[in-house]
DNA sequence: CTGAAAGCGCTAACAT
DNA sequence: ATGTTAGCGCTTTCAG
């Protein structure tokens, strides 16, 4: 058996508690028996028991990261575990722990009953992507601590935290103004791909500033894709008025459309601009590489952890919030 | 407060030790009173406290994902993450949860120092990139259930489970030679890039199986970037002996090699093979789509966590083995 | 097949 | 400033 807290007590000639409270630095404790006791520790080598401690105080400084993890995700969305390393180094800082789960449709809320019931974990961090009204009211009725990475759909009580991708769409188009193009398009996902959707409502918005409407012509919808992405460039580029310009709504729409300018012939960037979101996977795969506006998802990451360690320390604390950290990367893709 | 097994038991009229034995489907207990103690559960919505089970079994039934995680590190390494989705899976399949923490050379030891004297958790899943002789140390003195993501470099005592890179090497160099290209270059990284040398080595050994020996000037060896793969294909490129077909140990390998065909106006495939590994992140980007051999690192991941799960009930099981799930993906660039 | 009893190692009121 | 005491909720021998 390991060395306990009996044996440093006992050897030192206190309570448990003394050492207890030694180990949790509570002030109360003479400077003297402090330092004698932590000398008594290191000689014993002992270290406390996480698992008595997380019994014994009702927690167990582990949050969870509840998403979806189906197999070939890290390939597909390498955002999102991007955001898992800067909640997970955001957490080890304040000595938490980071636990990950992977849940689907048909699981989702047994594992999550399971997971709030047992207390195995203080808190859940939810990635968007799996979040449904359901899973939501099983949270909230059970009122424990959450934040979800990502703004839902709808007027939601649980805490989200996400990126502002209206005004990274903005921060798009203005620069493509700012460099001298005039008549803007925009390539993006579908409707319910929200991303897309704010991106394309930051658009219109930087435009408006400046008195310029885009027109709807120039805006096309559809599968996020490297195909779709050529397929609809080439739309955007059979008008007679065509946009001498382009907003993409991700890498692989911006490399589809890249393609597509490229069969075409167009110069990139003189007589066509193009803009992307995201440095990666494929902004510096072209020639030349694309201007992107870089989203920061390491730090949404820590901004979560953070949240939810305050969300432990006052429970009724509702966080919801738009925090952004989008950078312009001016590539050869613009002028 | 919640309901407890006491709950449970004075409500069916038995001790808590037989609800306890219930809840771990000991077989002495009579099928009978099993059903009746599930159904009063069910009633009382009642769910074993994960703390205390950990604390009273002294284990947690947790594994802990020991890796680097910097900045950026998801988008300069999918391939960890999608095996971290791996093992993920098959912990989960077993009850098992999954931890992740970011170590770094600075701080490995003392965080590693404390998982183990803590027991925080049941067992550890090593990446290779964070394995030193002093960690290696660490965790064989204490004994510590372990697998490495990886084979080490040199002789070890830890477990290890590692792709074939050799064999998917060799299978690289039978494809080529199969749909009829018989002078094949190499285009790898570092020697220090264990990876890229046992590929060489399995190009090697392929090619020796039909007697036929590839030549030093056509292994090309440097950085793992698009740039240096770029200028390495120009140098197999210049030779007048130069080859007819070229396997590049990586993707940004093969996408620079890729670029510098074409800027030299060779057809691929009909003039130039090209063969890769790993179907992500630009084997789709081509046009002919790169010809690839596909590592199944979710698989691995996979693996990894039935071992160590293995390891946990047989604690002097040394596993040390090469497993792989290679498969062709035969693209258009290659006959 | 079931129960009594003794922990698991630490924390936290409360008292001194 | 330190100690007493009573748990935290479950598992597990050992008896019956």
């Amino acid at each position: 058996m390991a060395i306990t807290i009996k044996d440093v007590a006992k050897k030192a000639g206190v309570s448990t508690t003394t050492v207890s409270k030694v180990l949790n630095n509570v002030p109360t404790i003479s400077e003297a028996t402090a330092s004698r006791i932590k000398e008594i520790m290191k000689e014993l080598d002992y270290h406390p028991n996480r698992r008595a401690q997380n019994f014994a105080r009702q927690s167990t400084r582990t949050i969870l990261l509840v998403t979806s993890l189906e197999k070939n995700s890290a390939f597909e969305n390498p955002h999102m575990f991007e955001t898992m390393v800067g909640l997970q180094n955001a957490l080890s800082k304040k000595n938490y722990s980071l636990n990950i789960v992977g849940i689907r449709k048909d699981n989702g809320l047994d594992v999550l009953r399971d997971v709030i019931s047992q207390k195995s974990v203080d808190g859940i961090v939810l990635h968007i992507s799996i979040i449904t009204k359901e899973l939501e009211n099983l949270i909230i009725q059970a009122d424990f601590p959450n934040i979800v990475l990502g703004c839902p759909e709808y007027k939601t009580q649980l805490c989200w935290i996400d990126n502002d991708n209206t005004l990274s769409g903005e921060l798009a188009a203005k620069h493509l103004l700012s460099v001298g193009y005039d008549t803007i398009g925009f390539i993006g996902g579908r409707k319910n791909d929200m991303g897309s959707t704010c991106r394309l409502e930051g658009v219109r918005h930087g435009l408006e500033q400046q008195e310029i409407t885009i027109s709807e012509a120039h805006i096309q919808l559809g599968e996020s894709s490297i195909e779709s992405g050529y397929e609809m460039m080439n739309e955007l580029l059979k008008k007679k008025d065509r946009p001498d310009s382009v907003v993409c709504a991700n890498n692989y729409l911006a490399l589809g459309a890249f393609k597509a300018i490229q069969a075409h012939r167009i110069r990139v960037p003189e007589d066509m601009g193009i803009v992307t979101f995201d440095a990666y996977p494929f902004t510096k795969t072209t020639d030349p590489n694309l201007t992107t506006i870089d989203i920061d998802v390491y730090d949404l990451g820590k901004q979560a952890g953070e949240s939810i360690l305050q969300i432990l320390r006052k429970p009724n604390l509702k966080i919801q919030t738009y925090r952004t950290l989008a950078t312009l990367i001016e590539n050869g893709s613009t002028k």
